[in-house]
DNA sequence: CTCCGTTGTAATCATCCGATTACAACATAC
DNA sequence: GTATGTTGTAATCGGATGATTACAACGGAG
């Protein structure tokens, strides 16, 4: 079929080594990880689906085909954040025990350590932001207000106190967010501002900018 | 082409009535103040020139030629945004003297009452949200940074009171971009989080998500 | 009046991006 | 072997959008 036939040949496959062949749902996962690392980075808008496919190592049409549309992949981002966070809430609770007075900082310690899962918090407040869209805003509401339940109801928290926490998670969210800790070293208030906000956790904010 | 003479005529200005003619002051800080709102509700990326233009009444290309480009305009409308909040906040602080007990409460107040310039608040939180920007970031960072010097400098604040404060802030502006102001009506949990927040001024956020 | 700077728009361009199509390479069943 | 489904890509299309160009209407100075 060489010559004769005009028609155009695509000259496809030469990778010859040990081409990858993957399991969708290995490829679902690491895109979803890949995604989540760049919607927190540059927001729902600013993130293109082959942006998303390069840092997943695969091409663009592979990762709308998989997810139907950007948005359904960015709702799919959101679940497996908050899926994500929910656990590890539950898993400390389970660990500490209801209401114990130790507790709420165990669970701070465990919201800051989520924050080495590089977009993981950061996904999930880029969809806060889009909270006026009428198809994402429900969802990120109703995730917000599950969260809340889950450190009033199951975690014993009063509600004073787990809105309390809360303000400090989306504190913490706008430093990363903001990359503070690039100034972390330089600038005397940024430290004095991360060092009142994370006391035990500081330096994990620094290192977290530097990328 | 229906007709003989093939060129295209530029059929312009029938609008006879009184074309208000105004200077270029004047549609400045009318299109930056339509562009706060435009900017908060939709992020940077999704907000489009020409929404801006539509909301301030002038065409597309005249909102480009005024600040030259999409990225200048944005960082005008943060520059506003920040410059009345500090205003403010330096208002109040002058109103009820340095480290008084009330402070606090006052410049909280202060700050809930911002939410009702549509944009202020949420522009600036979406300017936050762009902290990775090579250009953007910078301006944001020393933003808040600035507003956390003003309430410890001026205010008297301790770096720890200004931390809560802030904290405080994000919950309230993350509130906000949630809209979850929407369900203060039908969801107990909702309205329960918001009165936990801004106990003086829940209804605030309600009527705010009702646009 | 004419001249000219300011205020404003219509039309268009070039680029980016999500989505679609068509096809190639592999894997498994028969 | 052949047939069929799965995994993956190259090429391309159509719409959106920031920016540019060219031009029109006003208003004050002389």
């Amino acid at each position: 079929m060489s010559s004769v036939t005009a028609i155009k040949e695509g000259m496809p496959r030469q990778k010859g080594s040990g081409a990858p062949r993957m399991k969708s749902e290995e490829r679902r996962e690491l895109i979803l990880a890949a995604a989540s690392g760049v919607f927190g980075e540059r927001g729902y808008v600013g993130t293109t689906t082959d942006a998303v496919a390069k840092a997943a190592g695969v091409s663009q049409p592979y990762v709308v085909r998989m997810f139907g549309t950007k948005s359904a992949l960015f709702e799919a981002v959101l679940q497996r954040s908050l899926g994500t966070l929910l656990r590890e809430f539950r898993r400390e609770i389970a660990a500490q025990g209801r209401a114990t007075p130790e507790l709420p900082g165990c669970i701070g310690r465990c919201y800051v350590e989520l924050l080495s899962d590089r977009g993981l918090l950061l996904s999930l407040m880029q969809g806060f932001m889009l909270g006026a869209d009428p198809e994402v805003g429900p969802i990120v509401r109703a995730g917000f207000l599950e969260v809340y339940r889950v450190l009033r109801d199951e975690g014993g928290f009063s509600p004073e106190q787990a809105a309390d926490f809360l303000a400090e998670g989306m504190m913490i969210n706008t430093l990363v967010a903001l990359r503070m800790g690039a100034d972390f070293d330089t600038d005397r208030d940024a430290r004095e501002l991360i060092e009142g906000t994370m006391p035990a956790k500081a330096s994990m904010l620094r290192d977290l900018a530097r990328t």
